[in-house]
DNA sequence: TGTACATCAGTGAACGCGCGTTCACTGATGTAC
DNA sequence: TGTACATCAGTGAACGCGCGTTCACTGATGTAC
């Protein structure tokens, strides 16, 4: 394990998430991340025998990624209005909307990644979990656990109609929605 | 046009949703429908020339059916609890779920797909308002559709934390998420 | 009632393409003595 | 400080496969006269 190959292996990812990113699974196939990376086929090979290993490895990284972009969202610092705006700001890129449809597509035809998917979905609910404590410390643990999975429930499917997929962004909608979301969080401030 | 010809085309689309909702997108091949429906290959190319025409027509039809099978459910007979319970049962059938998860996906990549879903979730979401607008007739029209808006996110997203793509069905979870979608519906009864 | 003919329904073989995978190979880098 | 050798990094060509599409063809069904 030298400090090149970690860092080709980096590169190689770089350039999976890329293509997941913007054109779809359908279109990560071998040769296109080996061309992304100005790799020969054979030697991406090299480093994931097989197109599963890949996909895996892309996956648990591109999640671990989101995780750490949303996670300092969900402080109690902000007003639960305003949370919910900046969470929903993050639904902004298409591209980040489109590939998680695809995720969720993938999930329901392998379970592998089904399971990865529960687990990013997990300590995420468990995030919002921890701010509604926070913000109601007399409610009892089983309904913080509960609300926040409405929460998340309502935030993924917000992604669904505010992308263009299931519907365009409605200003009206929107407004409720922030209400019924900051709702769960708690009390407002 | 045929009555042997109409018959011969539902057969096929029958036999391409089938392949759709239990095998998904991906093997939804011209091969594996002309299998499925005892057909050749090249006698389904008369009836579907392009593949996207195949997939076009049963996007169509599947979506045609399974409002359906939804609109019924959403009458103001019923409390808005026992109706959200309905409407949750809907999505026990995992391969429905998967299917959707497929069409959203699809959607994101393909702009005329991506128009067909929205014109189903515009009239399922409208049903949604027609109910919310018997149930409190004072609520402004624009205050409905919003409203309306903000259940269908939820019972959408409730689709993927129910199924075992993002998580699995909790108890607890499914109590607050009747509480709050049928709060949106309108005054309890 | 029969005949000619157009249209509809269905067959079968082949095509080029991109895919994941395999494999034998070469050059670079590290390591033991 | 050098040498031998194992491991790592990277190349290039070929494979079998399933895919959507094309196309020439045959038989069945309807229709006009």
């Amino acid at each position: 394990v030298t400090v090149k190959g970690t860092q080709r292996r980096a590169e190689l990812l770089d350039a999976a998430e890329k293509i997941l990113c913007e054109s779809g699974y359908a279109a990560l196939t071998l040769r296109a991340v080996a061309s992304t990376a100005a790799v020969r086929l054979g030697h991406l090979q090299y480093y994931f025998p097989a197109r599963a290993d890949l996909v895996a490895a892309v996956l648990q990284r591109t999640l671990a990624r989101s995780l750490e972009r949303l996670a300092p969202l969900l402080t109690p610092a902000a007003a639960p209005e305003v949370l919910v705006r900046r969470l929903l700001s993050e639904q902004d890129d298409p591209d980040l909307v489109r590939m998680y449809a695809e995720l969720w597509a993938l999930a329901g035809r392998d379970e592998a990644v089904a399971a990865v998917m529960r687990g990013f979905y997990d300590d995420y609910r468990a995030h919002v979990a921890a701010l509604i404590r926070t913000r109601e410390p007399s409610l009892p643990d089983a309904d913080c656990q509960a609300r926040a999975g409405v929460f998340t429930m309502l935030i993924e499917g917000a992604a669904l109609f505010r992308s263009g997929l299931a519907a365009h962004r409605s200003a009206g909608t929107d407004a409720e929605l922030v209400a019924v979301a900051a709702g769960l969080l708690g009390t407002s401030s």
